[in-house]
DNA sequence: GCGACAG
DNA sequence: ATCTTGTCGC
């Protein structure tokens, strides 16, 4: 699996929020995709020992929830963290483990803000555009925007605004527990998201298939360095 | 000036 | 990402 749409990933920080602002334009936040097979969640861990990023991809069979396929990759970092142009840092790393990706998603869920962004354009959104598959944001904390606090049981949800804009939505996956930061990635209505994350996190904090990806990622980091 | 700032 | 417990202050 590889992108529809290549760019240059070496750029300065202007240039990259300048491609933010174009990409942006492509971005759909309405239902847009078939029937979904297969879902993938997608993470990164950055090793201090080795200065290398670790992307981990895991594919879902949907109805079952069962894992499919599963891939790990090293990549060295192109790019420093900074907010806002956090997909230049890890979305190389993920475009290099989808190629080695056999099952074919119908829909990506990111460990990283969608739409729910300064430039309405985080790494979900960037991950959809240039697949152009469907995918959802997520995030533990907030980026950008206010919102009241959701009550407590399973399913509550506020939504997450910037002045008059709708960017989200704040989701309780699980009772007691911090609400998660979902947003559209590409391709997908924000109702449609939630839904899939409530599918997709019965019994976590995280979507199942970002939690299975992080411990992926912990496995091979703990074993290799 | 100060705080906030995905990982 | 990680550190990390209490009790201050527009």
């Amino acid at each position: 699996m590889k992108p529809v749409l290549k760019h240059n990933w070496d750029l300065a920080e202007t240039e990259a929020i300048k491609l933010q602002q174009e990409l942006s334009k492509k971005v759909t936040k309405e239902d847009q995709f078939p029937e979904i097979h297969y879902v993938a969640g997608v993470d990164v861990a950055y090793s201090e020992q080795s200065d290398l990023l670790v992307a981990a991809i895991v594919i879902l069979e949907a109805h079952s929830l069962n894992i499919v396929e599963s891939v790990i990759v090293e990549d060295s970092v192109q790019f420093p963290y900074i907010s806002g142009l956090f997909s230049f840092r890890e979305l190389p790393s993920i475009v290099k483990a989808f190629r080695q990706i056999k099952t074919f998603p119908q829909l990506v869920v990111c460990d990283g803000q969608g739409i729910a962004h300064p430039r309405r354009f985080g790494l979900a959104s960037h991950l959809g555009v240039i697949f152009d598959i469907p995918t959802i944001g997520c995030g533990k904390t907030k980026l950008l925007g206010d919102f009241q606090e959701p009550s407590k049981e399973r399913g509550a949800c506020s939504l997450l605004m910037d002045r008059e804009e709708i960017i989200g939505s704040v989701l309780r996956t699980q009772e007691n527990i911090k609400p998660l930061f979902v947003s559209v990635g590409h391709r997908i209505s924000l109702e449609t998201a939630c839904n899939w994350i409530l599918k997709l996190s019965p019994r976590y904090r995280l979507p199942e298939t970002t939690r299975q990806a992080d411990q992926l990622v912990k496995k091979v980091l703990s074993k290799i360095y």
